[in-house]
DNA sequence: CCCGTATCTGCCCACGTGTGCACATCATGT
DNA sequence: ACATGATGTGCACACGTGGGCAGATACGGG
């Protein structure tokens, strides 16, 4: 009796396929096929099973499914910096689209100190697919995933491997066509604060500024990295506006910019009269009536809905050779310039 | 030889316990032994065993492991709104947390239209929880989680039902403590901008405004409903103020008084000279340059510190009570009051 | 030499499912 | 009546692992 009391209460086992069987009458393999669409089955008796399954609470376990060989739906999404707003804005979408394509996402914050053991870790289930969102990877992991065949997608950075698809933003075109467009209004003092140095988005949208201003005859008057934060943003824009005398300030990101807008304020510097900002990504906030800040958009649904569809096509076919897709940006007018 | 093919390069098939065992001259059970912490096995065996698993990128598969019967170590987690600053900084804060603890979070949008289906889907995984962010999840789904024996943690709103642990803010104390604070100022026509009506929190943080204004013989002078947005709490505020002569304006979160502070700027209204606006949350941009914004801090910290105590409470002992933590809030004065 | 003990290892079962295969049932055409 | 095809069903296996159980080995004491 003790034991009974034991196994009946102090594990509430789940309802098996078994259970659900003998409480309707059947076989288990019927109860199987009742929960797989196209298997034959008298439409009576599936129904049936389907009602005494439901007051049963009984769902087939997704575990045992995915080990018996086919996809597990599982996704692990590795995000660089969950304090970006654009970082989180993108995973929150592409959160979204797999679960809708029931695919389900399992997330591992790139920031942390443990990150690598916990990659490791996740990695112990037979993942569908590992999704990257800007961060710094470390190539071993790549080597790892791609020895295990666990196919990746990187975006935001591209990712040169074996077996790693890229969804990226053509970076330095994004920052040329603002810098062109500040040109053609008149700008000619400008300056640049990027990300961290060896940040791959930092890197290309510098060489955007810096290559748009070389055809126009001009170059560069003052810049200076910074960390993609806000509050950076505000004291590297402020130490750079008291120095130089600017009249265009391209920023790395938005949340840069922000920084940059108020720091200006502050100086007493005129935005837009004397003096353009613009940012990079086109977050929400940007719109803000706070903001109304004139930037360039990175756009999250076009990279998602790539992604989604890259993450299919390789579903469908696992050898398909490795593809980069490059997003177009475009320039977003607003009222900081 | 066909089929040979096929099996070698069509299915790139995971490495598995088996093949170890026979790369490394041991038995399969000698692998499984190698991964088990405290399982005997002779030292110089074990460190081969690793070495030959690292060469071949072995890791043992997690979901046969969690079919065993042990914990599968997934968490669900149920994000109410995946738009709000908040929520998201929440869910981030929480995603670190459960990393480290080597729980898997399985990130699913409330906000979705298929959200029901998602959740019935996904809950065909063992897991070992689902937590609750905000929202308004059916009950239907609490009942049904109950049934099958998933605990599930909520925060952020109060769900009174078997085996539902809950962690909330005092969302009274929190707007109360902000209103004294303002009517020991000599503030005395107060106005509110709560969230969508029926929401949890909106209800509670209105009732604190009311009762602290009561308790000093006062009353709202204006009150509307809002969703929570910056947009939304520009609109909401812009007609308050031209409708009402105000001289503090509470909003139910920080974004809602983000659209204040634009709206009072927009109208010419001096903030706090003539206005003092109070947000809730202190999300990270109410402490940004632009906005210094005094507002009700709802810690994240504590929140998540108390929901991971509660899962691994719930973990160790599957039958303890249900039970409902509340946290402090406190008052975070800055600029704008 | 024998026995007891401590340490190590292999066999085998259970976990819960999907599905190939063989078999059963039944309607239909000749 | 019999062959044939269509439709439905149960058996049994495989998926990859952890761990109980018993057997093996080594070692030391009597």
């Amino acid at each position: 009796m003790s034991d009974d009391q034991s196994k009946t209460t102090h594990r509430p086992r789940r309802v098996t396929a078994q259970t659900v069987a003998e409480a309707a009458g059947v076989s288990r393999s019927a109860v199987s096929r009742a929960f797989t669409p196209g298997a034959y089955l008298d439409a009576g008796k599936r129904k049936k099973i389907h009602e005494v399954a439901a007051s049963m609470g009984y769902q087939p376990n997704a575990l045992a499914a995915g080990l018996k060989g086919g996809r597990s739906h599982l996704v692990a999404v590795f995000v660089g910096n969950m304090r970006s707003a654009y970082d989180t804005e993108f995973v929150m979408a592409l959160v979204g689209k797999l679960n809708a394509l029931n695919k389900w996402p399992i997330l591992i914050d790139g920031a942390d100190q443990t990150t690598e053991q916990a990659i490791q870790q996740v990695l112990r289930y037979p993942l569908d697919a590992l999704i990257l969102r800007g961060g710094s990877m470390q190539s071993e992991i790549v080597t790892h995933c791609s020895k295990i065949g666990v196919p990746m997608i990187s975006t935001g950075r591209i990712v040169e491997a074996r077996g790693v698809d890229n969804v990226c933003c053509r970076n330095a075109d994004g920052t040329g066509l603002a810098t062109t467009t500040l040109i053609q209004a008149g700008r000619t003092r400008f300056g640049f604060i990027g990300g961290p140095a060896q940040f791959f988005s930092s890197v290309g949208r510098r060489q955007g500024v810096e290559s748009a201003l070389s055809k126009a005859g001009l170059q560069l008057v003052a810049q200076a990295d910074g960390d993609f934060t806000v509050d950076t943003g505000f004291k590297v824009a402020t130490a750079l506006l008291k120095k130089h005398s600017l009249d265009a300030l391209v920023c790395a990101n938005d949340a840069t910019a922000i920084g940059a807008l108020a720091a200006a304020r502050d100086l007493g510097i005129a935005v837009p009269e004397a003096l353009s900002v613009v940012g990079f990504d086109d977050i929400e906030m940007a719109g803000w009536p706070s903001f109304d800040l004139s930037t360039v958009c990175n756009p999250i649904d076009d990279a998602v809905e790539r992604v989604i569809g890259l993450l299919e096509q390789r579903l469908a076919n696992p050898s398909k050779p490795s593809e980069t897709v490059l997003i177009d940006p475009y320039f977003v007018p607003r009222g900081t310039h």
